[in-house]
RNA sequence: GGGCGGGUAGUUCAGUUGGCUAGAACGACUCGUUUACACCGAGUAGGUCACAGGUUCGAGUCCUGUCCCGCCCACCA
């Protein structure tokens, strides 16, 4: 059979990917005589290219897709990617700015048509990477969170939920990115420990004795603040009633100063009376606990602050200036007044936006909210009740705290790029009131997925949609279902219900998904808010199962990222070392759950076992006889002990032909094909591929192979090699589909199967797992291991065969060993063997004990006795003195003071070393 | 402040419900090109499993405490 000697990982790919693809092997549809397996993708942003998380977790899906396709399952692995409103964008409006226009130049509609452009140019280079690596996914299904379909689906859950009143509008603190510009949820704000300053500013107590407002410079207050510029906000100070150093302040008021307003003290419990001084500054529109103490209280919140985070008219003299310049401005003004008292250091944790990283601005600002509580009691309660299971387990805990904890969703953004939401305002009815944070939901306020033509109300046809759109997990929130064409039930527009048929019946078949794979960062983005929509829209769990892979980093155990420029790019690897080695090695060092820390260097480990592979491949391929082989494998019989089962394997060769080597490889087969399943059904994905790599390599190549050369030609071997190769790559497969791929379709076969990706996972024979031939097995290997233990330790030229004396004890390891002897003499180059149970050292002999078994080497003829024992005897020596001189070195108290300490460790290491040597090297001596 | 993960050969890590004589890969060292493979083969050396107690016939594994490293959550003004 023609095999290139040289595996060439590029060709190979480029070649079966093609075929799978024209074969249509990807595609997936409602089957009634299966059961359907089904996947969806963690949608790739499409501004970004494949990372080795990526990598990571679309092999880790596509082995589980592979695998179950194997196994009969209806295999679905549903594609796509979102729209990644903020950092599309963010992409766009980049590029725009090197041709010098801004997104305001072109206006909304023009924008927008340059970011279709660029994500018609751009947006599905992630998808062309995830082919190269191999996934199997049904790419005429590939989705797009804003395709019509999908945007379709977006509108309906908000209109419906807004029905519900679980969508609600209102001005609340919220997280506001003054680059992006635009409101943040409270996931997308990355909190980052920063070294900040608390500033101490006296605010004077304001006397009214006289009905004239002055100040008494000598009552004040004192605030600490870590943002002082939000002071011109202020519109109260705030300390805990039981704090008796406040009890004077009941009744007056203070003055701002700089600004000079008049500020209420207020007492309020959740004020700290051991933080700062006690006394805190409230900022109602600046601050998330403010803005509480604010509507307890009933205080008017001031907003000091633009969009792009400069002081507005409300900040007086410091207008225009930057947050952080009107900072500086202000304590210098509070110096010059002798208002300022100290500055310390103080570490705080603070947001930022998770997209562009700049310090998010706690900001008072008009948005659209999702009720979450009602929404989680079912989801929390599907993973209570282990309808949701979390792998590794730990991750249930994070995800039910954060249920527990749930706060309501910001979800409108003021960006251009995304869905765009769904809300008319008349003009004439909507009153705009930033006082009102109840929801107007009945004053001119239309939710529609079109535009109405006039107002139901007032008729008026001055109706305008709001300028928001919605983020952009409220679209992937979706993504399990919404990528079949939800909703099934659709009203045309002449008001007729009408139903997707093909929607319908694919939902039914395909949802609930069987598995979610997903890395940690995403559980609050998307796991938990697609478990939310799963059970609201379609009544059920969207997916049984989570695994939770580690996060992959760099051998630093840095986080790889592209701003800190320690990636890898899997596709230089894929080119350097093949799809295959990348997959392999990215799954053995993977660990259930555990971060994973990469470095070039560890793709070698696939690249190695896919070059054995290959090797091992070609040298059964070069002596596999057609005719012999090209039976259907399962009429072999083999006996088994006593009972003569009725075994699934066999042709025409007698069961007694087959020997142990061949019993042996086929238990161990199995064996490891069991381990394999298992793994993967338990998640352990690094185990399974451990498991095939050490069956293949140490079992298969290591020492069937080298016995199978002894009976290359004869029936039992051509069809245990056959059986054993043509399995273990079905069962590599899901791990390395192309390099198995391209031997599988070398084999000869007569089967009418296409691919081995569409051939059926080998079913378990545990009938083949004999403990009894492993057994025996093991002990000609542990015998073969011992007699080159001695040909290396005795320096016995590797051509010269020796003459072995085995003394045993039991008769049954007499019959095993003598039935194997071939075996020993040409593994072990062994020249003439006597087994038996009376067998007496020959003189000079090398001796090695293992079990109870003697195994004995004359020497005499193979190597010279006396210049052997004068060698000794002169290292020994050589090492005596060694010896001595180091002991001495460590008797030397300068030597341990003063000579560095990894030294002195090296010393004493030398001389444990030595002192072993020594004692080996006499043994041997005493032998001769 | 709360929660989670980790500390095991020189290095990077496995080690499932306690049974281990603690494994692998890379690196080191000694041999070796016998026609599948030097991206290889044979062999060797390397470990008080962070520390201190406890439970047990038996602990890397379970419990308690301590010390490091990393991550996540939180309204630390």
């Amino acid at each position: 059979m023609e095999i290139p000697t040289k595996y060439n990982p590029k060709e190979v790919e480029k070649r079966w990917y093609a075929f799978w693809e024209k074969e249509n092997l990807f595609a997936a549809k409602v089957n009634p005589k299966k059961k359907p397996y089904s996947m969806v993708i963690p949608p790739p942003n499409i501004t970004g290219i494949l990372h080795m998380g990526h990598a990571l977790n679309n092999t880790i899906q596509d082995i589980y897709i592979r695998f179950k396709r194997m196994q009969g399952f209806e295999s679905l692995w549903m594609p796509g990617t979102d729209h990644a409103g903020i950092a599309t964008q963010n992409v766009v409006e980049k590029m725009l700015i090197e041709k010098g226009k801004k997104r305001y130049d072109l206006g909304r509609d023009k924008f927008l048509e340059e970011v279709w452009r660029w994500k018609e140019k751009y947006g599905s280079a992630i998808i062309d990477q995830l082919k190269r690596l191999g996934c199997s996914c049904d790419w005429p299904r590939t989705r797009f969170t804003m395709d019509e379909m999908f945007s379709d689906a977006v509108l309906e859950v908000f209109i419906r939920l807004y029905n519900e009143d679980l969508i609600y509008r209102g001005d609340y603190i919220i997280n506001w990115c003054p680059r992006c510009q635009t409101a943040l949820s409270d996931e997308e704000a990355q909190h980052r420990e920063i070294d900040g300053m608390l500033y101490y500013v006296k605010y004077p107590v304001a006397t009214t004795d006289d009905g004239r407002r002055t100040t008494d410079d000598k009552g004040f207050v004192v605030v600490a603040t870590t943002r002082p510029e939000t002071m011109l906000g202020d519109v109260a100070v705030a300390v805990n009633p039981k704090d008796k150093r406040y009890k004077g302040l009941k009744g007056k008021t203070l003055v701002l100063p700089i600004l000079q307003r008049e500020l209420k003290v207020i007492f309020d419990s959740k004020v700290d009376p051991s933080f700062g001084t006690g006394a805190l500054k409230v900022t109602p529109a600046h601050d998330p606990v403010d803005f509480e103490l604010g509507i307890a209280h009933k205080l008017e919140p001031v907003n000091v602050m633009n969009n792009d985070a400069t002081m507005n008219e409300a900040a007086g003299d410091y207008k225009g200036m930057d947050r952080l310049e009107c900072r500086e401005a202000l304590i210098e003004d509070l110096k010059e007044r002798d208002l300022f008292i100290k500055a310390e250091p103080h570490k705080h944790s603070v947001g930022h936006c998770y997209r562009c990283h700049t310090m998010i601005e706690p900001r008072l600002s008009k948005q659209w909210f999702v009720r979450m509580k009602p929404l989680s009691v079912k989801a929390r309660e599907a993973v209570e009740k282990g309808k949701i299971k979390f792998y590794p387990k730990r991750w249930t805990k994070v995800y039910l705290n954060w249920m527990s904890n749930i706060r309501d969703w910001c979800i409108s953004r003021q960006i251009w790029w995304g869905h765009r939401i769904p809300v008319y305002y008349c003009k004439k009815c909507y009153e705009q009131t930033t006082d009102d944070r109840r929801q107007t939901r009945d004053t001119g306020i239309i939710v529609s997925k079109t535009k109405p033509e006039k107002c139901p109300h007032c008729n008026s046809t001055e109706i305008e949609q709001d300028p928001d759109v919605l983020d952009t997990w409220f679209s992937s929130w979706l993504w399990p279902f919404a990528t079949f064409g939800w909703p099934v039930e659709k009203t045309t527009d002449d008001g007729r219900r009408t139903t997707d048929e093909k929607a319908k019946a694919e939902l039914d078949y395909f949802y609930p998904t069987d598995v979610l794979v997903t890395a940690q960062e995403i559980i609050f983005f998307w796991v938990a808010r697609m478990v939310i929509s799963g059970l609201k829209f379609m009544k059920d769990i969207p997916f049984g199962d989570v695994y939770i892979h580690g996060t992959v980093r760099d051998d630093t155990g840095t986080k790889m990222s592209k701003s800190l420029g320690n990636t890898i790019d899997p596709i230089d690897i894929i080119d350097k070392f093949g799809s295959d080695a990348l997959r392999f090695s990215i799954i053995s060092i993977t660990a259930q759950g555990q971060d994973v820390f990469l470095s070039p260097q560890k793709f070698e480990i696939g690249r190695n076992f896919a070059n054995k592979l290959w090797n091992a491949s070609r040298l059964v391929l070069m002596n596999l006889k057609e005719d012999m082989v090209k039976k259907d494998l399962c009429q072999i019989r083999l006996r088994q002990g006593r009972k003569s089962q009725e075994v699934c394997f066999g042709g025409q060769v007698a069961n007694e032909k087959f020997t142990l080597a061949d019993r042996w490889i086929l238990s161990r087969f199995y064996e490891a094909l069991g381990d394999f399943t298992k793994s993967l059904e338990l998640y352990r994905i690094n185990d399974a591929a451990n498991r095939i790599y050490e069956f293949i390599w140490h079992e298969f190549c290591d020492w069937y192979l080298e016995i199978a050369k002894l009976t290359i030609d004869e029936p039992h071997t051509q069809i245990t090699l056959y059986k054993v190769l043509e399995k273990s790559l079905r069962v590599l497969h899901p791990v390395m589909p192309f390099i198995t791929e391209d031997i599988w379709q070398r084999l000869p076969r007569e089967h009418t199967t296409v691919s081995v990706m569409v051939t059926k996972w080998p079913h378990m024979q545990k009938e083949f797992i004999d403990k009894k031939v492993d057994k025996e097995m093991q002990l000609l290997i542990d015998v073969i291991q011992a007699v080159r233990n001695l040909r290396a330790t005795w320096r016995i030229e590797h051509q010269k065969e020796v003459d072995v004396f085995i003394k045993v004890k039991n008769k049954k390891v007499l019959a095993a060993l003598n039935t194997n002897v071939k075996y020993i003499n040409k593994l072990a180059r062994v020249g003439n063997l006597d087994v038996s149970t009376r067998i007496k050292k020959p003189k000079h002999s090398a001796v090695s004990v293992i079990h109870d078994i003697e195994i004995f080497i004359p020497l005499e003829g193979i190597i010279d006795i006396d210049k052997e024992k004068k060698r000794l005897e002169e290292k020994v020596n050589n090492l005596q003195s060694e010896l001595k001189r180091v002991e001495g070195r460590l008797k030397n108290k300068g030597f341990i003071s003063k000579a560095p300490k990894d030294v002195v460790q090296k010393a004493k290491g030398r001389k444990e070393l030595v002192k072993v040597e020594i004692n080996s090297l006499k043994k041997n001596l005493s032998a001769l």
